[in-house]
DNA sequence: GCCCGTTCGCAACCAAAGGTTGCACATGTC
DNA sequence: GACATGTGCAACCTTTGGTTGCGAACGGGC
């Protein structure tokens, strides 16, 4: 099984940082360094070093207006790092089941054999 | 929004290593530091280091067998921590169903607008 | 045209986290 | 008792998220 992820979109989504700001970048349709540091507990710089990130990781793209530098989310590219999200989990939650499945089996045949001595 | 999820658990299954060790301990029913590294990229003790994390954050818990410190998953805690993972894809998911939704409001309207011009 | 406020990008620096090596201590086995 | 195996602790390195401190580019008012 083991989960085959794309480490490089995993980690991009994986910093609890870089998930705020894709959030605000959706809320907003947009938004450049500056804007998005106003609004989190970190600097402007800190922000651009996240930005860059997401930025090779796909999810986000730049586009220069004017002095600006403004981000906008690559939908696509978000909605496949969102599946491998729910791969994973639906992944884990399988194997979960699968494993009380057995637990339960085990539970029975113990009280079968309890029944019989 | 903002995906309020637990910071620990989150951070706890975050990691690459973390969740391949999860997944190890779930497909072999439990496991110690030593045997686990001989079927990761890491040496004993980055394992140990994790399986202190994973502890502490609840996923595992450990009993002393013999010399050997044996780990198995806490597979409530688990499944809650899968839960929540599922909960942020599914946040997102439902944000971008909805920006799609208005990007096609919009085209649908200036559609009109091009007509009646 | 020129100055001033914004916005940006770069570099140095700091702290935490994942990883390694080395070593000492405990515990089964012969 | 000697030896192999499993563990824990400490020092160290590297990456990464974060900061401060600058200098440079760009826009609007005088």
């Amino acid at each position: 099984m083991s989960t085959a992820v794309d480490d490089d979109l995993w980690s991009a989504i994986g910093d609890p940082t870089r998930r705020r700001m894709l959030d605000l970048l959706l809320a907003e349709g947009g938004g450049t360094a500056t804007s998005l540091s106003a609004r989190l507990p970190v600097t402007r710089q800190a922000v651009a070093k996240h930005l860059g990130v997401l930025d090779r990781a796909g999810l986000v793209r730049a586009s220069p207006i004017g002095r600006e530098r403004r981000y906008r989310v690559d939908e696509a590219q978000l909605a496949r790092a969102v599946a491998q999200l729910s791969s994973v989990g639906a992944a884990w939650d399988a194997r979960l089941r699968r494993i009380k499945a057995i637990a339960e089996a085990i539970q029975r045949d113990q009280d079968r054999h309890d029944h019989r001595q």
